[in-house]
DNA sequence: TCACTCTGGCTTACAACGTAAGGAGACGTC
DNA sequence: GACGTCTCCTTACGTTGTAAGCCAGAGTGA
């Protein structure tokens, strides 16, 4: 009748969070293609079938990661000081999310596969146009401004080029005479970069400021 | 000994153009999670395993429908009028590719999720490099260029929100007072829309021009 | 002409996946 | 004690990509 002591090698009771939790473990150390419904069974100690008493189905688990990664990415942002102009208001968000989704790199393709919207990502997004607006912003130029940055308001940019195989002008052929030049233009001026001949986070703040100082420019009218 | 004759009902050989010319068809029509093996040797009167001769696996035929809308793409925008100012001929380019991916609106979460970058995709970039390096980049700015503008460069952007269900604000709960505010009042602004309360190409040319103006202005210096 | 290899199709089979269906044991409430 | 209800398990099915091997026809060299 002790069955209420907790034994150590006893095994905690399944729940929604766990199931996630260990779900977002796996995706950060083999990928995302390796959750599986077994394998998250498994790395909990219980069957596949046994997930579906607290996620609805396959889907239903991928939208409650996302939501869960969103919702460590609305921790951090809620931490920073948001007083002040906008613009570096703003700036700061997007990078300190960005640092979030570079610990769970599979999460940008996840979120951009995710037909339902989760509520946190909802939620950072509210935030974000509260801050536009209290910085001056009209609802709808904060409107604009928020498909204008897209997927960089969370801080991810779409990558189309697999970084790690560009470093290497040499295999490119030569009826793309403007990418042989550019490359070898770059490698030149940078030379040691162990990043390869771009560096992401130097490139993200490019385009993230392009944005920004252009949304600046369309708040202000001049 | 007449085998060569063209028999009306004779099925044509398998190859890989046709293989993936009925790969995009389906897609077009089924969307690209009917791509099965099996679906489209079914729509070749083959088998599945058939296609094997002229693909090497699944990821290779995707590979190669990525190439094939590509090379679609770069039909398009080649027969444009280049002359002139850079901004403007860059923007048609970009504009043009987007309709092309407007008629294949699979093609751009696909492109998001290809490992191996398709020739076709290289060679469209290669060309518009050339376009900015004629119209006064330098290839450390094209460069930046190419990654501020990230997909939108190919014409699309990350929609993180799926358009159609952003429409009624009122399935909003309170706790998102910033976002509720604005779509009340963007709603007012624009209450006929058919479009729902945000026109994506309207949205998609601001965050574009954005871009291009700041480029200019990076640029020139100003 | 014969035997050979290639090429491109088909058949069969398998492992991995998501998940439907239902059963077993522990628990609370009447 | 009977009865849900909750949680977990077992079994099984359909769908997927694809490995392995068979077979017919077309060249091709002896």
């Amino acid at each position: 009748m002790v069955t209420a002591e907790p034994v150590p090698g006893e095994r905690l009771p399944l729940s929604r969070e766990r199931v996630l939790r260990t779900a977002v473990a796996i995706a950060d150390e083999h990928g995302i293609e390796a959750v599986t419904m077994r394998r998250v069974g498994d790395e909990l100690g219980a069957e596949a079938m046994s997930l579906y008493h607290h996620v609805a189905n396959k889907n239903d688990l991928l939208d409650g990661v996302v939501d869960l990664v969103a919702g460590e990415i609305n921790e951090v942002v809620d931490a920073l000081d948001a007083t002040g102009p906008w613009q570096p208001v703003v700036r700061a968000r997007i990078l300190a999310a960005r640092q979030v989704l570079l610990r769970h790199r599979w999460a940008p393709r996840l979120l951009a596969t995710r037909a339902s919207l989760s509520p946190q990502v909802v939620r950072y997004h509210d935030r974000l146009v509260g801050q536009l607006h209290d910085g001056g912003f009209s609802f709808d130029l904060a409107h604009h401004a928020l498909h204008a940055l897209g997927s960089r308001a969370l801080g991810f940019s779409q990558e189309l080029f697999d970084p790690g195989d560009g470093g290497s002008a040499g295999a490119l052929p030569p009826e793309l005479p403007s990418l042989v030049a550019m490359l070898t233009e770059v490698a030149h001026d940078d030379p040691g970069s162990t990043l390869g001949w771009c560096d992401d986070q130097t490139e993200f703040e490019f385009g993230l400021d392009l944005l920004l100082d252009g949304l600046e420019r369309r708040r202000t009218g001049s």
